[in-house]
DNA sequence: CTTGCCCACTCGTCTATACGAGTATGCCTC
DNA sequence: GAGGCATACTCGTATAGACGAGTGGGCAAG
């Protein structure tokens, strides 16, 4: 075991009132923050910060357990500690519902993606029907049941957010919007076809950490919060169409937005 | 000690290869989605936990830890674990700088909080002139310096939001809008004034976890994310005009937006 | 040269113990 | 009754040790 470079991280200051672990989490975030670790990079392992320190090492898991809940750093078993990367993010526009963008035959996320140089895919596909909860059917306009289409979106093979769209079954039943492919433009060229001309979408976004299922679908490291959003489209007599609830990985998206200043 | 009642938490799977920290942790959760422990309520101690599952403390604090990253529940030093109270939601809707919002005396912070019950604060003011950062420079088109206006809003007295505001400074230098009060209508009523009459804003929509400094000023919980905000904001001749920085905590806020279909 | 095994190193899990510090309660003193 | 103190509870911090499991490299056998 070779000592680490000196300077490289400081030492502890016995005299401070801030707890060890936290010293050392400070000494590793500073060194993260200023670069001396780049992102990817490995961090010292367990022992040699044990080394470094002089502590014991659940004192160096607890400090380096704050980082990770910071989503500073993420562990892998066997080969340690490692700076996390900041992924490529996923702008969405606030145009992104356009109707021109609607005129491909190609859906948005897989257009939009290929646009920025990432490899698509669409999976979990799944569409049925079943009864709405609460707060669907609050939004819908209490349907006694609705149709479901599940899906989860990967950029490069990586999980980057799941959504589920509910409609109203009146509306939807026995036509493309039920089958899993429901063509080009998706399910929204489908509606205008169907006589709902779409007139505006309303979003409501939280943050929040994901539950242990989300963290599975989405293969979340620890640290990493969820953007929950919740879409409602109006036609053009004033009615909910269509609900589509999506969570997405935080450190994959930012949202964008144009507001009026009338 | 008096054993817990049984029936309010399962007992341990020896024969699961999950670990037992993950267990403990998935039985507290479970009861607690289920209601068996509501809002604010307090967990069996850690010395029950210890003795109702029969293992190590270092176990127990574990599975806790692991509920207040997921933001489930918040340890009080002295008192107990304790349940995470869902606080009362802040709604930003999407019309929130409609010009009509700004003909009145009060902040539309102030005005909203009152009127849904809640008492606003808004302290921490801070008014300078600065360099600006390299992303609010190429914002704002490069200005050599900005003016900074620094705050932070808090609800109830618990602190939800802090926020600054730049803008160019050879717009505003001298003007109201340096002034630590700049008057009814706030800052956009003043530009306005000024001649910069306001066309619409743009909004970016970040989700991460936050910085110590930020749990500190917001007194976040451990695993609440913040939701971080910045706003451009245009005039008629598309100059922008103002970048305002914002950082949320997110379990106070639901932001919501309005998006065309054309 | 290739294959396969072993070993060293990594983090993951768990135990047992100790002391410190914040909180609440009840009792005792004044 | 009011104030203060002792005490028993809470969680916070830290130590030392043990074993398990994933990873990767080097060495030995084929």
């Amino acid at each position: 075991m070779v000592a680490l470079p000196s300077g490289l991280l400081g030492s502890l200051d016995p005299t401070s009132d801030r707890a060890v672990f936290r010293q050392i989490a400070d000494h590793l975030r500073e060194a993260i923050d200023k670069g001396r670790f780049a992102e990817g990079a490995k961090l010292p392992s367990e022992s040699e910060l044990v080394d470094h320190f002089g502590v014991s090492r659940m004192t160096v898991r607890n400090a380096l357990s704050m980082l990770q809940s910071e989503g500073l750093v993420s562990s892998e078993h066997g080969k340690g500690v490692f700076v996390r990367p900041r992924p490529p993010v996923r702008r969405l526009a606030s145009d992104r519902f356009a109707r021109r963008h609607r005129e491909q035959g190609k859906s948005a996320f897989t257009m939009e993606a290929e646009a920025a140089g990432s490899r698509p895919e669409v999976d979990n596909l799944e569409v049925k029907e079943e009864r709405p909860s609460a707060d669907v059917s609050a939004r819908l306009g209490a349907p006694r049941r609705v149709l479901a289409r599940r899906r989860r979106y990967l950029l490069d093979g990586r999980p980057v957010e799941f959504a589920t769209s509910y409609l109203p079954l009146d509306l939807a039943r026995d036509t493309p919007i039920a089958q899993p492919n429901p063509g080009p433009g998706g399910i929204y060229a489908r509606l205008e076809e169907l006589g709902h001309k779409l007139d505006h979408f309303e979003e409501e976004i939280r943050a929040r950490m994901p539950s242990p299922q989300e963290i599975k679908t989405l293969r979340l490291a620890s640290g990493v919060p969820v953007i929950h959003l919740v879409r409602t489209a109006y036609d053009t007599k004033g009615r909910a169409v269509e609900v589509c609830d999506t969570v997405m990985a935080a450190d994959a998206y930012v949202l964008s937005y144009q507001l009026p200043a009338t």
